[in-house]
DNA sequence: AGAAAAAATGAGCGACACTCATCACAGGGT
DNA sequence: ACCCTGTGATGAGTGTCGCTCATTTTTTCT
């Protein structure tokens, strides 16, 4: 282990991490293109120039090896998203630059997140979490508290809530644009920041409703002041 | 075929559907208990009391089946919203019922919604749409049209983008609920409700002289704690 | 180099979706 | 009553696929 430990390029260890990655990578391409169902351990196996029992060296089973290509989606995706996310922006900005890298990379890699609701069936088990979703997720959250820290947002939504409006519009709208073919649309992104205005604390030009959660915003304070 | 056609119970036709029915049911039965793809023909053949060639009688495959039975549940789903919705109220009044109703029923049958993505994708071909599942959202195009219509909604935003924010927000909380093991929560629709209410017109959005009453309010709690 | 351990292989197995040759039977003409 | 015909029902059989495991190949250690 020790004799040739010189990062050379081919020690066991990297070697089996090569082929690994031979597996994944020919996982993503067969499972993209034919389905989860059409997808065989077959074609990948052929794909990935490896005996189709040498699979179950690497991951259990067939929905295991979906899970990883599936959370390797996730993991790259929350790599272009840190780098397109400018945090000393606005919160509301921010939140823009979010929503279209969102709808964008979700309407050219559909394939993939449609995927990722087979690979949260884990046969029959409990409704399994994906970690690197979480992680994927953590940066909208972050962007709201620290709205919120810095007084940019008001806490009266609940985080949870947030997710699901931005999240669920964004990806009912990806389905919408991919069925009527049309390309990708920047109002969507537009429109639905809108809608968290509402729960801006300041703006720049205030709406009527922004006015009046405002106003509810500040009654709510006063209440607690008078109540303590 | 015209010689005994009094509704008797057992002509030819008769038979025939009440077999189909049993079909759907025990379809719908092994589907939603053991998922797409733990469901199998012969289960649901025994289920039906019928020989598992019989099924293919009815429909072409196994992916054939699942089709009919989501469809059968999101008629059930149409018939119970029409229901549920009262048309004589404002048009925020009748998406509030909507909204709680639908996020109550994908709680409580999140399987048969879980199936609807499996029946979507039809082995590999166009993105299939649902009939029913067109007739289910009518509905909700249907408030928004008459809202725009009777003055109480404004029509800026294009009538899909609506629809993601709508459908999209409350099947995210109702998955983020069941994930938290949590009941259902009547907060989520009121939030939603009140987002939508950015884009009214009048009627919920406050006046001048509401904008003014409230200020009176909050001065008058100044004056309170300025007082004390 | 040789032994021992680790990794890779692919024929084979069971389960499943789906087919088809055969059967059951209702109704009508004689 | 009898056969005749057509329609609906059947389940053993077939091909495919996920997965296993006895065997072979490669790597590591002495």
């Amino acid at each position: 282990m020790s004799a040739t430990t010189t990062a050379g390029k081919n020690t066991q260890r990297q070697r089996i991490e090569a082929r690994e990655e031979r597996i994944i990578t020919a996982a993503t391409h067969v499972f993209g293109s034919m389905g989860a169902d059409g997808a065989t351990m077959a074609a990948i196996a052929k794909q990935a120039e490896v005996a189709e029992g040498t699979l179950y060296l690497y991951y259990r089973n067939k929905s295991d090896l979906l899970a990883v290509v599936v959370e390797q989606f996730w993991a790259d995706l929350t790599e272009g998203a840190v780098a397109v996310v400018d945090t000393s922006l606005p919160a509301l900005k921010q939140l823009a630059q979010l929503a279209n890298y969102h709808l964008q990379a979700v309407m050219k890699q559909f394939d993939l997140v449609a995927l990722t609701y087979r690979a949260r069936l884990r046969h029959g088990e409990p409704e399994q979490q994906l970690p690197k979703i979480r992680g994927y997720v953590r940066i909208f959250d972050r962007i709201i508290e620290r709205g919120i820290d810095r007084g940019e947002l008001s806490p009266e939504l609940p985080l949870w809530q947030c997710r699901d409006v931005f999240y669920g519009t964004l990806e009912y709208s990806a389905r919408t644009l991919l069925l009527h073919e049309a390309p990708y649309d920047p109002t969507v992104a537009e429109q639905l920041i809108r809608l968290f205005a509402c729960y801006a604390t300041q703006s720049e030009q205030p709406t009527d409703g922004q006015l009046n959660a405002r106003l509810a915003g500040i009654e709510a304070k006063l209440d607690q002041l008078l109540g303590s």
